[in-house]
DNA sequence: TCAAGTACCGAAAAAATTTTCGGTATATGA
DNA sequence: TCATATACCGAAAATTTTTTCGGTACTTGA
């Protein structure tokens, strides 16, 4: 079996299922890269993700498939083609993921004062 | 200096900074906690998150002063007693945790059925 | 031929988070 | 006196997450 994941998700209770499903450091962007419906190929989504290793990619990616909120498809081609494409599953979390880039929006600047690289804090 | 936190929130995009100030385990467990806009103390939010342990409500709590959705208040007793209570920051935080109680509740069984104990997966 | 692109994966290193443990200090009640 | 409760904190252990590195395999284009 290859890679697994530790902790699957909380089950204990809904806000930590929730907040378990998304949490890591790169999901809610994946899912926000997705919303559109259309499928992305990995590297696509490393293009707007620059800062994320596409391992790490690679295993969210596989952890999103397993929790059901994208799918994908690999063509028998070469060189090779593989797709993500959020299921409604995952389109179903995007409210959240807009509010919280609404909220995010709204007060970068707060935060940006307070712990931007001229803030002394 | 006292314990200091490594990271601070994260600047570089709108949804990183929201999910940088939530996404620790019991962050938004916290806030969820004292919606109420009444003061806890660290015993009383302990009581009702049994699982976190003492000392990651401290560190957690004091990285939500530092950002400013809480605020913390020390009473001069003996025995001590400190309270803390949400901030109107953080109180505009919790229609993004009510969506995620609310989808947590929804797809509760879903995840029951694929995680649970007696799934197999 | 060689470099670059495509997708993927294991192993291990690095970093971050969470938890446990022990200690400070004081008061109350058995 | 002793256990319990209050709040807090440092240090270290344990765990989890993230990142880096190297490798497989095949194609296209220079």
């Amino acid at each position: 079996m290859a890679y697994e994941k530790k902790i699957p998700v909380d089950l204990d209770c809904p806000l930590r299922l929730t907040m378990s499903l998304i949490e890591s450091k790169w999901k809610s962007c994946i899912l926000d890269e997705l919303r559109s419906g259309n499928g992305m190929r990995p590297s696509e989504i490393h293009k707007q993700l620059p800062e994320a290793a596409p391992r790490v990619l690679d295993i969210q990616l596989k952890e999103m498939v397993e929790d059901g909120l994208v799918v994908k498809t690999i063509y028998p081609e070469l060189p090779p083609r593989s797709e993500y494409v959020i299921t409604d599953l995952g389109k179903s979390l995007l409210p959240i993921i807009d509010a919280m880039l609404k909220w995010g929006e709204d007060h970068m600047d707060l935060f940006t004062a307070k712990y931007g690289p001229k803030a002394e804090h």
